[in-house]
DNA sequence: ATGTGC
């Protein structure tokens, strides 16, 4: 990206400001080097949200933008429904409520190293992973509907984890709203024997180690001492989310003459938030949302099973567990004034900073635990949110590393087999049925997550509290 | 992301 197009604001927040139908100007949060590495396409998608009716205060990008279908995939946009506000797929993403859990253990990074092998088949064999995988579970049409309004409610009375987990997902892990006869049948077939399934591309299971604490007070909080191991599930809402994401695209493009809506891309397809159409996207996006959670609290069980087979001593307790690609309604401060606002995240996660009422009472002193997943053999971060942080882009942070290159490109310059060995030789070990899959996430195929977290901690978006190291690499 | 696709 052009960085004399920017007007800066500090070393870590750029300007756009609004010319050609932009409404809001543009804002991007990162430093001078992440900048120049950004496709200049990501520049025209900030512009281009911005062009949306009823989008309030700025069209944003967290440090990790990169391009995307429409919206640009770390993108942040919030939209008042009372001022012709839209609702727009492609502003959520495919892969509806993808996010990540970490997960205590209870054990040392120490205890990990000692079975490291033989925990890795365990959990390789006890979660469902690669292209079209399925799991062990097979819903019919009412426990589909079931699922789709409960959430990780759901799995939870069927037996699936603890009552305790569920004060420390977002939302209690259910997301109000769900309208399961919003979702088609097609939606539903495919998610029937998908429920607690990893999937593929750059979804994951790590077993990690605590390898530094930046902010001992809320590492305190959250219960992260150093060297101890945790387990990460990044995964999202399966053959469900991108049926539903594909359907309500189409659906959108197809309407938006009929709203008046002139777009400025075609991708950007949207529906006012106040249309049937609107309406039934959120209900149905809702219901993806809680199948996410659903999935993310199966595989919660899974884990904690293969465990108890390889580290009896183990406890799996769930720290977090949050969502980066949803559109949610939450109040903001938009102009000295009080509103509720439809905030589009994709591939950016929520940061709520200390004192938000949504928050668990563990956290609502300190602040929400922002999950931040690295690519594979590199380290993820877990950050908090801060008061800055909520005043700044709808209270949202990075979400990962994002791709610095293409599956296809990376395809051609690395070979799966090559580097799992080099990632054993460097103490990760790595499972997966993909030898193609893991090429495609090579670590050098992404950009660097420290680079990009450290942008969002200097931006004030989020603070930062620990590193962790991967120690096993479960990967779809 | 995805029963990966012109």
């Amino acid at each position: 990206m052009d960085i004399s197009r920017l007007e800066k604001i500090s070393d870590f927040e750029w300007r756009i400001a609004p010319r050609q139908g932009m409404q809001v100007p543009g804002i991007l949060y990162a430093d001078e080097a992440l900048i120049r590495g950004m496709d200049d396409k990501v520049y025209e998608q900030i512009c281009n949200v911005a062009k949306l009716p009823g989008i309030v205060t700025a069209s944003y990008a967290m440090p990790d933008a990169h391009w995307g279908y429409g919206f640009p995939i770390g993108g942040v946009a919030a939209f008042d429904a009372d001022r012709g506000g839209v609702v727009s797929a492609g502003g959520v993403g495919f892969d509806i409520s993808c996010g990540v859990r970490t997960l205590h253990t209870g054990l040392s990074a120490e205890t990990i190293r000692g079975c490291a092998s033989t925990l890795a088949d365990a959990l390789y064999q006890a979660i469902p992973a690669g292209v079209g995988s399925t799991g062990a579970l097979r819903l019919g049409s009412a426990e589909m509907d079931a699922m789709l309004l409960g959430g990780a409610q759901w799995a939870v009375d069927r037996g699936y984890g603890e009552a305790e987990d569920l004060a420390h997902i977002e939302e209690a892990g259910r997301i109000p709203g769900a309208q399961p006869d919003c979702v088609s049948r097609q939606a539903k077939e495919r998610q029937r024997d998908e429920v607690g399934t990893l999937g593929s591309g750059n979804h994951y299971l790590e077993v990690q180690e605590v390898a530094e604490i930046y902010y001992p007070e809320a590492a305190e909080r959250f219960g992260l001492r150093q060297g101890a191991a945790v387990v990460t599930i990044h995964c999202g809402s399966r053959g469900l989310g991108h049926q539903i994401g594909t359907e309500f695209l189409k659906e959108m493009v197809a309407g938006a003459a009929g709203f008046g809506l002139t777009l400025p891309d075609r991708e950007l397809a949207c529906a006012p938030i106040h249309s049937p159409l609107g309406q039934r996207y959120l209900g149905a996006m809702r219901a993806a949302m809680n199948c996410a959670l659903a999935n993310r609290q199966v595989l919660t069980h899974l884990t904690r099973q293969a465990f108890a087979g390889v580290l009896p001593e183990a406890r799996l307790t769930l720290l977090y567990d949050v969502s980066h690609n949803t559109c949610k309604v939450e109040e903001h401060t938009v102009g000295g004034q009080k509103k509720r606002l439809y905030v589009h995240r994709k591939g950016a996660t929520r940061a709520f900073g200390p004192g938000h009422p949504e928050l668990p009472e563990a956290f609502r002193a300190i602040g929400q635990p922002v999950l931040i997943g690295g690519s594979m053999g590199t380290s993820s971060y877990i950050l908090v949110g801060t008061e800055r942080g909520a005043a700044a882009a709808f209270a949202s942070a990075c979400h990962g590393a994002g791709r610095a290159m293409s599956r296809h490109q990376a395809t051609r310059q690395w070979h799966g087999r090559e580097l799992i060995d080099q990632l054993a030789r460097q103490g990760i070990l790595v499972r997966s049925p993909s030898l193609r899959g893991i090429a495609e996430e090579a670590p050098g195929a992404y950009k660097d997550v420290s680079a990009v977290v450290d942008a969002a901690d200097r931006a004030g978006l989020a603070r930062k509290v620990a590193r962790l190291a991967p120690l096993i690499c479960i990967k779809g």
